[in-house]
DNA sequence: TCTGGGGTCCTAGGACCC
DNA sequence: TCTGGGGTCCTAGGACCC
């Protein structure tokens, strides 16, 4: 049976939500009418675009270039922070609102959800459908959303894109040679910057282009990602909608620094700020891990990383911490001035699951209630309530949300 | 120009085993 | 001496997504 899917996508959704919240505060100007972006701390080194409004869009703005660029490009343009716990509260209110249409969504980002509305349609079009979702959402939450109408999730989500803001598109199979394939291969979901060169080299410059390549051929060149773009640029996807809750398979956080450090004392400082976040999350997902990831990025903007094993996995900061410590002497050479520090654990097994929990020791249990009682502070009286002594001067420089 | 932060998946090469 | 073939696991790095 063919599948009916919806893909629905918040236009400049940052942006937007940021514009409801703001008006909702009694601000007199609509951030979406004039030209503005949501962008991070030029000051702290993180100054890029993660958001623009369709004024911004105009003077050639683009998503993730620097806001000094944007700033040269569009004279004027006003600049606001983001805050992911009000737009985590948007994507909840969305998501609620598509619960009524089907169960079956996945939340594939914070503004994004397919729905399978395979078994959910009756008497009504799929169309129709994105119709009326389309309007309900304007109406019900302030803001627009373009939809994809298709058989599947990738023509959807390729469908989502064509012209915004508050569009339908359908693009069903008869469609793809009139609308997808004169696009230029870039568009194509999962082709990036790297590879779009070089099917450029190959004289692919279209979809239509790729599609009409000998498949063999790509594969050959491009090995699997070769046969998924000549799939894609014929319009073939038969993967699932993903409607159920996914745990994790790791749990990363990092930080751009203000300036560049090169005391390695200072830099496990920070990892121990680190450790503590990531295994703060962890332990809410009631997960364990058992490999322990390092990232420096260097002023040059080279990345190392180093990941080791742990002998039992583990969710206490002190451990995760102390292994962080570990692969950075590893790798860490002395004076190298440090731009990015990041900490990230794999191989996440939940709570239970761990087959040498007998392997317990005392000091283990001791570290495993200690992070309990300081989990509980920081779920009652936020995340910066309360600090370890090793990293108290480095507390404003992670900026760490409660 | 001066470049975020959170993820997932893939690949190449090395170690090790039979 | 002069060198296989297959398999698994691990690691570093890279590509891509939003």
């Amino acid at each position: 049976m063919k599948k009916q899917i919806l893909h629905v996508d918040v236009n400049n959704a940052f942006l937007s939500w940021t514009a409801i919240e703001m008006l909702k505060k009694g601000s007199k100007i609509d951030i979406r009418e004039i030209p503005a972006i949501i962008g991070g701390d030029e000051s702290k080194r993180s100054g890029i675009v993660l958001a623009k409004s369709m004024k911004a869009k105009e003077c050639g703005v683009k998503t993730a270039e620097t806001i000094y660029q944007a700033k040269i490009k569009c004279p004027g343009l006003k600049v606001f922070p983001s805050d992911y716990k009000i737009y985590k509260k948007y994507s909840d209110n969305l998501y609620n609102l598509l619960l009524q249409y089907t169960d079956k969504i996945e939340r594939f980002s914070i503004d994004e959800c397919f729905l399978d509305m395979t078994e959910y349609l009756m008497k009504d079009t799929l169309y129709n459908k994105a119709k009326e979702i389309s309007k309900r959402v304007k109406e019900e939450l302030k803001f627009t959303v373009n939809i994809g109408v298709a058989n599947n999730k990738l023509l959807a989500k390729m469908a989502s894109d064509f012209t915004k803001p508050d569009k339908i598109h359908t693009l069903y199979k008869e469609e793809i040679p009139k609308k997808m394939w004169p696009l230029p291969v870039s568009e194509l979901f999962m082709l990036g910057k790297k590879t779009v060169p070089k099917l450029y080299n190959l004289q692919i410059k279209t979809i239509g282009d790729l599609a009409h390549t000998n498949k063999d051929f790509l594969e050959k060149k491009f090995g699997k990602h070769g046969i998924m773009m000549w799939e894609y640029s014929n319009g073939i996807d038969n993967s699932e909608v993903n409607y159920k809750e996914e745990k994790p398979k790791g749990i990363g956080n990092s930080v751009t620094l203000p300036e560049n450090i090169t005391n390695i004392k200072k830099i496990e400082e920070i990892l121990l700020a680190l450790a503590e976040q990531v295994t703060f999350r962890l332990r809410r997902y009631n997960m364990k891990a058992n490999t322990v990831n390092v990232q420096l990025r260097t002023n040059d903007f080279k990345d190392t990383s180093h990941q080791g094993k742990l002998l039992i996995e583990t969710s206490t900061t002190k451990e995760i911490y102390q292994k962080a410590k570990e692969l950075l002497s590893q790798m860490y050479k002395s004076g190298t001035p440090i731009r990015l520090i990041g900490l990230r654990v794999d191989g996440l097994t939940e709570e239970g699951e761990n087959q040498l929990s007998f392997f317990k020791n005392e000091e283990n249990e001791k570290q495993e209630k200690l992070d309990k009682v300081i989990d509980e502070l920081k779920n009652k009286y936020g995340y910066n309530s309360i600090t370890r002594a090793g990293k108290m001067n480095v507390g404003n420089i992670l900026k760490l949300k409660d």
